[in-house]
RNA sequence: UGGGCUAUCGCCAAGCGGUAAGGCACAGCACUUUGACUGCUGCACUCGCUGGUUCGAAUCCAGCUAGCCCAG
């Protein structure tokens, strides 16, 4: 009997050739695009995001293409609540969400994989470059792509073992041009799609604006300081603004500034300096273990403070069971709250957490 | 109202008779499944206004206007 597998189909060519491998491989495969935040009757033009406007018709096609049986899920209730709303309200407490890291855990693997159980699936299949495996202690983990370009296992860290013992990530085995190269011989029509980035729900890029739709605010207005706390100039709004953020403060200080901190309370923005930015200390909670029980503070970890940034080498501290503090060797730029702290050991996941300070 | 000083891109600021540096900001692009960072490109046919001197002025002269400082 083959094993049932739904891939989650963005319209984007990994997730495509995601369900051609599978089914390269021997699994039953069904398509399943997750209808998150569009509207329907928008639907046309726009690329931008991981789940656009065209990503039901080029899903659909590539599944009629590999000749599979094809789903679209509303889970735009639970986006809603649980990504986009929590988005906005973090904003505006003053920290910076990973809204791809919230959508990963409550959205794709909770109630995608939820409803597909339902189904009758064993496993549930994204086209994220990352591989799951499971090590020598009978943990899943999350390992590293092998292309280490495009390697997307920062964003998969809060998976739990049980959400990893369903899920299949055949994609992160190849590199991108491979990818293409196999959507091309298998004649899938989005072989030449361009990659999508940027968060899918706000298209045009303007956050703030976005947020301000969604709540009639952009957070605390006020003022611009320095680290003495002289008065810099105002500024539109503590929503606006992240750690170590220099594009679009629109203050000429003649020199190149950036956040250094954020007070919703006062509405006090703080600016500085590049060197200002680092630190040796990062407090973490929220954790999630993946490929270890508990961390071990005598081993040293790489830890990847923010998406896109390289892994630097540190040692774990912890102050209570849930909240750890990471020392590192070197000062780290720009550890920002809301944002994630995932620690590798080699070069697959121990577990991770939410940045506090 | 007398005396002095200053007026150059959104901000700061070079220039001192030879045909407008630079920094910041901003915009676009690249990179990027988070607005981070970073890189690349662009950004005053014009120098408060009006005249004058000169082959030629933002640079010299005169008047005007505005702002600042000192005196009242």
């Amino acid at each position: 009997m083959k094993k049932k597998v739904v891939v989650g189909m963005s319209g984007g060519v990994d997730s495509s050739v995601c369900a051609w491998l599978l089914k390269e491989q021997g699994y039953d495969v069904t398509g399943a695009t997750m209808e998150i935040w569009q509207e329907d009757k928008e639907r046309a033009e726009a690329e931008g995001g991981c789940c656009g406007l065209s990503a039901v018709d080029d899903a659909r096609r590539v599944a009629e293409c590999l000749d599979i049986p094809y789903y679209v899920m509303n889970f735009r209730d639970v986006f809603k609540k649980q990504v986009i709303d929590r988005f906005v309200s973090d904003y505006l407490k003053g920290v910076t969400p990973n809204p791809c890291i919230i959508c990963n855990r409550h959205v794709k693997w909770e109630a995608f994989l939820k409803r597909s159980l339902e189904i009758g699936a064993d496993f549930i299949a994204t086209g994220h470059y990352a591989r799951v495996i499971m090590l020598p202690n009978g943990r899943y983990t999350i390992r590293k792509a092998k292309s280490t370009t495009k390697d997307q296992s920062y964003v998969l860290y809060m998976l739990t073992q049980e959400q990893l013992a369903h899920t299949l990530m055949p994609v992160g085995e190849f590199e991108k041009p491979d990818i293409r190269k196999m959507a091309e011989e298998a004649g899938l029509p989005v072989a030449h799609k361009k990659d999508s980035q940027d968060i899918c729900f706000i298209e045009d890029g303007d956050y703030a604006g976005f947020i301000r739709n969604e709540t009639g605010s952009t957070g605390t207005a006020g003022f611009f300081k320095d680290k003495s706390g002289k008065v810099l100039g105002p500024h539109s709004g503590t929503a606006g603004y992240t750690i170590g953020q220099r594009k679009g403060l629109d203050i000429a200080l003649g020199h190149r500034a950036y956040v250094c901190d954020i007070d919703v309370a006062s509405g006090v923005v703080i600016l500085g300096s590049n060197e200002d930015l680092f630190s040796t200390e990062v407090r973490v909670n929220d954790l999630n273990y993946m490929g270890e029980e508990h961390f071990d503070e005598n081993t040293v970890y790489t830890a990847k403070i923010r998406y896109s940034q390289a892994n630097v080498p540190c040692r774990v501290k912890y102050i209570d069971d849930e909240k750890i503090s990471l020392l590192f060797e070197e000062p780290v730029r720009a550890a920002t709250p809301g944002q994630s702290a995932v620690l590798y050991k080699e070069d697959w996941i121990a577990g991770g957490g939410i940045i506090v300070k």
